[in-house]
DNA sequence: ATTAATTTTTAGTCTTGACTAAAAATATGT
DNA sequence: ACATATTTTTAGTCAAGACTAAAAATTAAT
């Protein structure tokens, strides 16, 4: 079992995997959670006793395939929790996570089945972001950013990059959420915005936007 | 905003109350929680700069009104939790304390107010408890052990004393439950158990189980 | 009313998880 | 390649919340 710190450690490390693929440095890890690097390090050798993590000295960690099944556990409960708060109790999209990171962190292995089957086993989050199986296993969909589109290609919304509240109230007030379908009608080569078709209404978009965005080309 | 272990002291000291009226013993304080009374100490001087209580050396502790409401917001969280548990996810009543203990602690005023209307407004927990109103307060009813009617007297199973899960499960076994009708049919002044009929069967509990039922009467 | 028994508090220690400051290792720039 | 800058680790503190053992206060008993 473990503290609600070691698994903020664990689910931390997870996600700054995929950026640093030959092992995290306690600096990043340090920068998301808003720690110091001393207080990591003294976390990670803990963690390495726990064989959660690998760690050499000075050459940053890695998740040990055990830590990869934790971190996905709580990853999972933290996306149920979303889907459970928006469709549930008329949470919006931009109020879950705060709430999702202290329910994430509640320990009954019922609780959180009789949950999925509750929100009748969602796939993916309110933000777009898929949920874990029980095996810790995440079914990848491809998905390329909005700015990455060409003209006159098409596809549907499936995500953000960015989960602030502020760029999620954004596209709240412009309506784009997941499942809207967009179509690129114009690319301005000077700043990267974009001229777009969504609900039969054109709009512009900038590039930052863009950039955040997730859409599954369709073809 | 209070941490989990004090939140734990300020509902044990608040289930206490009933029972010391002119001041919880901190050894009282520790069994329930099952620590040694120089940590309630420690805790009590804290919680006292708090005024969450007011205690005076080797006197006993009592909550302030400000104490009452943290603890009764507290318990308005775990017992609507329980109805959560229970109406929603398939939780037997037995099974729901340990997980309502963890989730009682989840800080967001949003997430209670939305349980609560989603659980359509409930007035008690799964065991009868009445579930205290935003405000603290809470609707009393008036009831009676079982033990105590009298032969002939009807009335209406609405709570349990003692909420064990052994005590539970054989509830359960016995098919008694939150309202169902009881009427008593003999009592038996050996041994204090009771002949009672209910749901048109007659069944015999021993004055053990009697005492740990509560009933409303009708007439 | 003293003594004895019990309860409560104090004093000091331990663990977890954080911090600062300094030392050690690695990375970078010319 | 070597000096400098940056990153990471170590060493030593600190606060919260628990513990043990001893001291102090209260309660009970004769």
């Amino acid at each position: 079992m473990f503290s609600q710190s070691e698994e903020n450690y664990i689910k931390t490390m997870y996600h700054l995997a995929a950026d640093y693929k030959k092992g995290i440095s306690t600096n990043a890890i340090a920068k998301k959670l808003e720690t110091k690097a001393s207080s990591v390090t003294d976390m990670v050798k803990k963690l390495s006793e726990k064989n959660v993590v690998s760690y050499k000295k000075y050459q940053g960690v890695t998740l040990t395939d055990f830590g990869k099944k934790i971190a996905a556990n709580i990853v999972r409960k933290h996306r149920l929790w979303e889907v459970f708060l928006v469709d549930k109790l008329n949470f919006s999209w931009d109020e879950v996570h705060e709430v999702a990171e202290q329910l994430e962190h509640i320990k009954s292995p019922k609780l959180i089945n009789e949950l999925d089957a509750f929100l009748d086993y969602p796939k993916r989050d309110p933000h777009g972001d898929p949920i874990p199986d029980k095996e810790g296993n995440l079914q990848i969909i491809e998905k390329s950013l909005l700015s990455t589109l060409k003209k006159n290609e098409i596809g549907v919304c499936v995500g953000v990059d960015d989960s602030s509240s502020e760029f999620l109230r954004f596209l709240d007030k412009q309506e784009i959420a997941l499942g809207k379908q967009i179509k690129v009608l114009e690319k301005e080569p000077f700043d990267g915005s974009l001229v777009i078709e969504m609900d039969e209404k054109t709009l512009t978009v900038s590039n930052k936007i863009a950039s955040n965005l997730y859409i599954q080309k369709s073809r």
